[in-house]
This record gives C-alpha cells, structure tokens and sequence, in this order.
DNA sequence: CGCGACTTTGACAGATGTCAAGGCTTGTGG
DNA sequence: CCACAAGCCTTGACATCTGTCAAAGTCGCG
C-alpha cells in the first residue's frame, strides 16, 4: 500500500469521526483494514451492474459515478464520488450491486473485503453504527437528488450540483478556497442532472456570463457564493458535515455560507 | 398495544426476516419494542423537516410520504411508505430530519424510541446489519427514482410507480392479485413523479384507454402487468424481495413477472 | 343538499430535447 | 516540433413534451 492508499483510508476514517465517534481502537481497526489498489482508466466500469462484489471501493483519486440505466440506454449518474468516499459501503450489507461504478475520471480505488468490513462491524458496535450513519447519509444526498431533478429547473439544478460538490470537496481538504478540480465532463454532468448535454452546455453558459462560475479545463471556480446558492437553491444541512464548534456541541454561525466563509 | 400495532410489527420483523436471517431471541427483541400508537390525519406533517426527533415510526395502516421541498414551494416526495415499513428507521443514527413525513390518508403509527432500537442493535450485531440493510434497500429504491424521474418520460415514470407500488403491497400481502388499494390523490403522484397533477391525469387517462390498467377510487387493478412492466421499463430485483427459493438458496425463475404469475 | 376537494379537459406557453455542423483541446506518433 | 485524430465543447434551428391557466364536472362528506 502507498502513502497515498493510506491516506485515502485516513480521509475516509476522519470522515467517518466526524460525523460519529470512533475511539482510537476502532479507528486504527479501520485504518489496519487490508486493501488492493487498483487503477481505472476513464470511462471504464469496476464494478457492473446485477454483479455480487466480495469487496467494496474506496476511492483514493480521481472521480466515480454510480450509474443507473434505462432499457432504451439512456443513462443517470445517481452518486458522484470523490477520494475518501467508499464508493458502495453498502455493497456489505447488499452485495449484489443494484447500479454499476465507473471511473468518471483516471481512476484508483482501493478494494476492500466485505468480509474484514464485517468483521470490525460486528466487534465494534459503534464501528457497524457509523458504517450504517454513512450509508444513511449517502441516502440523504440521492433524496436531494430525487428533488433537484424532480423540481428544479436546469439553472437551479445545475447550480446545487456545483454547490454540493463544492462542500464535499472542501471537506477532504481539495478545494482552494472557492475552486476545485471537477474532472466532469458536460455529458457527465448532464447525466447527473437527467439533462442533455447539449442543455448543460447552454445552462452552463449561462451561469459563466452572469459571472457566478468560472470553469477553466476541469477546474471550477465559484466567484459569487452566495448568489450559486441562491440560485440553486442550496441548503448544505443535508450533507451532514458538522462544523468543529457542533462537535463541542455548540451551535454553528455558517449558515448558508458554511466554512467559505474564512476566504 | 392493540392487535394491529402487534401485526404490524409482525409485518416489519417478516420484512427483516426476508431480507437477513434474525434469530428467534433476536426477533422476540424487536417484537418487544415499546411502542406508542398515534392517529394521523391525512395531509398532517408527523415528522417536520429539520425536527430532532427520538423516536422513528412503523406505519401500521394508510399511506405516508417523505418530502422534499424547494423554497419556491414546489414539493417532491421522495419515498412512499406503507403498512409495515419503519418510515424513518435512518433517524436512529441521524436524527435530525432532512425530510418531513406527511400521511397522505389517514394513517395510524406507531412511535418507537431510539433509544430502545439503539440498545438492541448493540446488544445483538445481526439485528444491527438487518437495520443497515433496510436503510440500503430503501436507498436503492431512491435511487431508482432518481433514474425513474431523470430519465423516464411521464408514461414510463408513471408504469414505473405502479409496477413498483403494486410488488410492495403484495410483499406485504395487501394485494389481492393485480389489485391494490392505494390512496394517493393525483396531485400526490404528481409529487412523486416530478410531474404537475394535470399531466398526471392525462398519463393516467391514456393507460386506462389503453387498457393496461384500471383505476376506480383508490384502488388500482393492473390489468396488463407484462405490458405495464414494458412501458415502464421495470426491473424489480432492486426491491430485494427474495422468493421463498432464494432462502434456500436456488435461484428464482420469477424474473419480469414475480409472484404475480401466481394469478 | 351543498360545499370542498379532487378529477377532467382544452388551449396555449415555455423549457428542454434533437439534430446537425463546426471549432477546440488534448494526447499521440512521426 | 508538427500533424492528426478523437473526444469534447459550442451553437443554431426546430420539434416535442410538459407546464400553466382556467373552467366545468364529479365525488364524498357533513
């Protein structure tokens, strides 16, 4: 295993802490857990979708999708995923997987046995409880999801997908400041938006001329905030990602502006 | 505890039980979970957005929706719930609601403490992975829907629905062949669908000429369960209701037309 | 019997999809 | 370092689905 490997485990343990309470013993179970890095070119499924996995997918670098399909192949990207996600936690609880993963990106993803997942969770109960709190979180973005695409317009859509990504991406530590590396493509995105590319193109357009986004290459950078999330009618309770202070049990002042704030 | 509270806690251990294997102590566990009965209206909020609540709900009668909400109004329901399910089993281990919880009829629930459920998924590892995987199974069916209301014109999003609603209700053994009652105004299904409640109505009409299904109240009779499963390309292995076969291991021959090829 | 909520229908408007063509990047190999 | 190919982005014209608005009909409950 590579630092970077390890560090991936590491991201994906503080994420686990900070929205759970591991004590050192369990999260040094977790960090011990063994793993096989395995690279993905762009565009390439690992995991296929009716297929039973005997592992789960811890991203260490680069950008997944989980796909749905329709029978007349059209696609939607129903989760993104970013270094530190475990792309299909539940693949644990559920091993025959439901939708397919493919790397959105190049790709390296570290393979963990169900079985050491198992394990830890079964001698830990507050391990299983926090594995289980991640997988309810996740479910909690697709909610968003089901509603962004449900009854949002391309404009609002677009811009809460930006604004999401650009919380989650600030929470592992891989955003500077108000911009971040989003190796998407506009199919991609359009498939995360159940839109066109085409459309994307133009709503994307759109946002550059108003001049709330900037997007240089694949990396996007939010010059107005508080405007995206007006626009896109963004509220970042859902993505449960505390503040220090809520550890302490204190009430946080982000509000709509959560940790942007210290640009 | 009247007889109906006990069955429908009945419902929800049966449903557990399909899913992962309880022990005898451990189900006797669940079946012993204090309980409040409460009476909802329809159209109340039970559960509001953004409330801490202690203690989850198990619908035992009528029919409850998640929803989501954009702050221009417009409303999505994320998930349906019916007799049997633990509407908000993933507020045990996130307890501050992202979504709030509407009877759509009059429904009766019962009240859980967390603080119970959480002793006996410590006490006993299995019960722990059975809750994980219900939350995993419902985080599957969100991410059908997700698919459904991306990608899927209003005819198949609607087929869809049904196709869905109708296995749901039979696993439960409230659906007397290809019929079923199901409450739901149109404007709920709007809601569920992304749609407005006008085109609900007029995709509702072209099925009933076609002949595919029949709706008198609100009781829906799937007449053409091989077509309506054409058109709304549905797939039902994301449910995780396994056949009596697949406990034992064989695998099933159900395929496209489960169970319902008993009629 | 009458009110209120839900359903049904029609005409029209608007957002998004489709199709098609051309321009840019990016990476590769000579 | 240049040329080329492949994928991606951008744009315009047009088609279509779904939304909006408004009115009337129906059902169920008090």
């Amino acid at each position: 295993m590579t630092f970077s490997d390890r560090s991936a485990l590491q991201t994906f343990v503080d994420r686990l802490n900070r929205r759970s309470s591991l004590a050192g013993e369990e999260a040094a179970a977790i960090l011990s857990l063994p793993a096989t890095p395995a690279q993905v070119r762009a565009n390439r499924d690992f995991v296929s979708m009716g297929e039973e996995t005997d592992h789960a997918c811890l991203i260490v670098e680069g950008l997944v999708g989980r796909f749905g399909q329709t029978k007349g192949g059209a696609r939607q990207i129903t989760a993104m995923h970013i270094p530190g996600d475990m792309a299909d936690l539940h693949s644990v609880v559920v091993p025959k997987a439901g939708s397919a993963l493919q790397a959105l990106s190049t790709t390296t993803i570290l393979r963990i046995p169900h079985r050491s997942i198992r394990a830890i969770a079964h001698e830990y109960p507050s391990v299983a409880e926090a594995f289980w709190r991640e997988c309810v979180v996740d479910a909690a973005i697709l909610s968003q999801w089901v509603v962004n695409v449900g009854r949002r317009d391309a404009l609002a859509r677009t811009a809460h997908l930006l604004c999401e990504m650009a919380l989650r991406y600030q929470e592992i530590g891989r955003a500077a400041g108000l911009s971040f590396d989003f190796p998407a493509t506009q199919m991609q995105l359009a498939d995360c938006l159940g839109l066109t590319a085409v459309h994307v193109n133009r709503t994307l357009k759109a946002m550059k001329e108003t001049g709330v986004v900037r997007v240089v290459r694949h990396t996007v950078q939010i010059v107005d905030w508080p405007r995206l999330t007006e626009i896109g009618d963004f509220d970042p309770v859902y993505l449960q990602i505390p503040s220090p202070a809520d550890k302490n049990g204190l009430s946080s002042a982000w509000g709509a502006f959560p940790r942007l704030a210290a640009e």
